[in-house]
Formats: structure tokens, C-alpha cells, sequence
DNA sequence: ACAGTAGCTTACGTCAGCGTAGGTTTGAGG
DNA sequence: CCTCAAACCTACGCTGACGTAAGCTACTGT
């Protein structure tokens, strides 16, 4: 019962490195950065250990190149969502490219979720969202003054929307037979929407 | 230059557990599980690392008994402010309760936050939110039929809710100058329920 | 045919951190 | 004053995982 690597292709450099991301986006995603060790990276990817060095430097260099990857691609796709068109347009296109990063990348996204190395608050993926909704902030603060609201209150209704698209985002892709993204875009922007529209000037605690 | 333990008071072992408690929990929050050595507890407890294992048994017992405080205490919370009241009251309530909860147990919130030990999918809150938004969920669909809207889009809303309120809670909990919980939660409030009350039969995507 | 280089391997040094064995202090009660 | 138990400590064994040294293999071009 020796344990043998089953010998496997060599590569050039350049697709070694693709195939140690790949297998490294999975392994941080299903254990979390502490809990991976470059050994079972290694293993996966069918070579050994000093291979990853020699690519990345180390744990936290494959790990560096593989979040900044997700973070690229899900900036960018939103982005260009909101590129274009009315606010509420925007938001639920937001919502749509969210959720197609999500479903589409669903290793990227969990490594996004976890923890980061070296004691982080929190992992990348709350930090962008927070920062987001920051941003979206100071555009709802904006037009609330505009509106006579209070703005004061902006930033709760930007971080309430955020965080309603993200978790939605996360149950969305752990329920079985979910329903298409549209759908849950179109739910999404009429209850935010809906919601917004028929605020109250001044909000007070019921009873 | 020689490091030295400051000697500290003996400690019945009712009192040592409770300090091991306290002081864990700082640990475990600012470090997370995997990232938290038991040596450290130890260390900023003021004692040596067997006493830890003798009331503990390890670090994973420690641990799942600080989780454990934390769980009862929210839950705890939660449960008592929806207890009664109508519907948008009851809400308004568990905004409250959670709102304070965040506040007055900042460490406690930030370890149910992280990644749980053993390549857990989730840390302890996102987990418990998730099945507090089913739950949400299971009444909403009820709601739903009665008043004639589309009863799969149930769970959407009930996510969208709880997501809302889980990440206003984080923003709330990190920003400077935070309104009182009464406030966030009277907007919360209208938020949704301004929302949930002008929903459209079906709603369709913008555009 | 053979040199040179890209790709890879085995084997090791090192260290942090878990958990434990066994002994020491402190104080209360007879 | 002596016993005994609760509280605590020092010191160690051991494993797992990071990172590195040194050398092997196979392809490519001349």
C-alpha cells in the first residue's frame, strides 16, 4: 500500500502557474488560508512543494495573486454594470453581475468570504462590500439632501441595501433550485426601490 | 532584560474559568481561531498553559464554550424581543436587540463573525443568520399566499431583510459616531416594511 | 551526439504550537 | 505543626508545516 504520486505532464511555467492558482482558489476556498498548507496545494496539483515557491514565493504570494484576481474580476464586472443607465437600472444590473460572479466563481467567492492571513478583521470580500456601501453612501447623501430627507440617515439605507444584495448573493447560491439571477435582480431592486420611494421624512419607531 | 510572568492573585477555579472566558474571547476576536495560540490566552491571562487544558481541555474547548455563551446570548436577545407586538414592532424590536447586542459585545460579535475551526463553510453568525432568514422565509411564504404575491419569491425578501439588518449592524458597530440603535432601527424599519408593503404583483426587471 | 536549460524531485533544517508528565507553592483545617 | 488538596509551574515530546539545498530528468537546438 505504498503511496505513489501518479506522474502527471510537465508544464511550462506559465500554465504550471495557471493550474496552481486554480487549485489554490480551491483548496483556500474549502479550508481557509490558516488551515491550507502548500503541501496539499502541491498535492493537488499532482508536483511538489518547492515548485510553489518557486511560482509565488510562498503561501502568501499564491494566496496575494489569487484574491486579487477574484477582485479584479468582480470589480470589473460591476463596474461595467453600473456604466450605464438609470439608477435603478443600475442597481439591478448590480445585482445581476453580482450574482453571475457568484455562481460562476463560486471558489472565488468563498476565498473572498473567509479570512484573510495575518489576523484581518475580515476577510476581502466584506471589505469591498463595506467600502461600496461607503461609496454608495455618499451618493444617497447627496440625493437625500437633495430630496429633503434626512441625511444623516443615507448611509444606513446604503449599507441596508448593500447588505441586502449580499446576502441575498450567498443564499442565492447555496439554495437548490434557485432561481434565475433576473429574478432575484427584479425582487431585489423593487423592494430597495419600493422601499426608498415611500420613505417617511422623518422615521420613527413604531408604538 | 529578563521576561517575567508579573505574579498575579491565585484564583478559585470558578473564578480562573470565567477570567480564561473573558480573556479568550478578546483572543479569538482579534486573532480568529486558527491564528490564536493557546500559549497566548495563557500569556495574557497571567498564568501557564496547563491550567488553560485543565478547565478547557484544549483549545477547541475553550473555544466551542465562548461560542457557545455567545449563541445563547444573542439568540437569547432575539427571541425576547419578538416575543410580542405587531409584526413591524416585533421587527423594530430584534433590530434593537441585535443592534445592542453588537454593541455592548463587540468581541463576542467579532468571534461568531470568523471562521469557525475545522474548514468550517461559515463562521457561527453568518450560519445562525442564515437560518434565522429561513425562518423569516417560512413566514414570509405564508404572508406571501395570502396576499396574493408570488410565494417563491418569499425567501428573496426574507434574506434581503436579515442581510440588510446583519450588515447595518457591522456598519453601525464601526463607525464613528453611530445614531442611537433606536434610530438605525426605526429606518430599518421603514425601509423594509415601506418596501415590502408597495411590492408590485410581479415585479419585472427595469429596462 | 551532446550541451544546456527548464522543469521537477527528494531530503532536510527549523520552528511554532499542541498537549502532557511530574513537581512545587499556598493556604486551610485538624 | 503537619497533612492534604487546590492551584499552579517548568520542562518536555511530538507533529505538522514552512521554506531551502542540492541534485536529477528530459527536451531542444546545434
Amino acid at each position: 500500500m505504498l503511496k505513489r504520486r501518479e506522474k502527471s505532464e510537465r508544464l511550462p511555467a506559465a500554465a504550471r502557474r495557471a493550474q496552481l492558482i486554480e487549485v489554490g482558489r480551491a483548496v483556500f476556498a474549502k479550508k481557509g488560508f490558516e488551515a491550507t498548507s502548500v503541501e496539499e496545494i502541491a498535492e493537488q496539483a499532482k508536483i511538489s512543494k518547492p515548485i510553489v515557491y518557486e511560482h509565488f514565493g510562498g503561501k502568501e504570494g499564491l494566496y496575494a495573486v489569487i484574491v486579487d484576481r477574484e477582485v479584479e474580476h468582480i470589480v470589473g464586472r460591476i463596474v461595467e454594470a453600473v456604466a450605464t443607465g438609470s439608477a435603478r437600472e443600475r442597481l439591478e444590473r448590480a445585482v445581476i453581475a453580482y450574482l453571475s460572479y457568484v455562481k460562476e466563481r463560486p471558489d472565488g467567492f468563498a476565498v473572498l468570504l473567509r479570512d484573510a492571513p495575518s489576523a484581518a478583521p475580515r476577510g476581502e470580500m466584506p471589505a469591498l462590500m463595506y467600502d461600496l456601501a461607503d461609496k454608495v453612501g455618499d451618493i444617497f447623501t447627496q440625493q437625500f439632501r437633495d430630496a429633503g430627507y434626512d441625511a444623516k440617515a443615507a448611509p444606513i439605507y446604503a449599507h441596508a441595501l448593500v447588505g441586502m444584495v449580499a446576502f441575498v448573493g450567498q443564499w442565492w447560491t447555496e439554495t437548490r433550485r434557485p432561481p434565475p439571477a433576473e429574478v432575484v435582480a427584479a425582487h431585489v431592486g423593487a423592494l430597495a426601490w419600493m422601499g426608498l420611494r415611500h420613505l417617511p421624512k422623518k422615521p420613527t419607531l413604531q408604538k
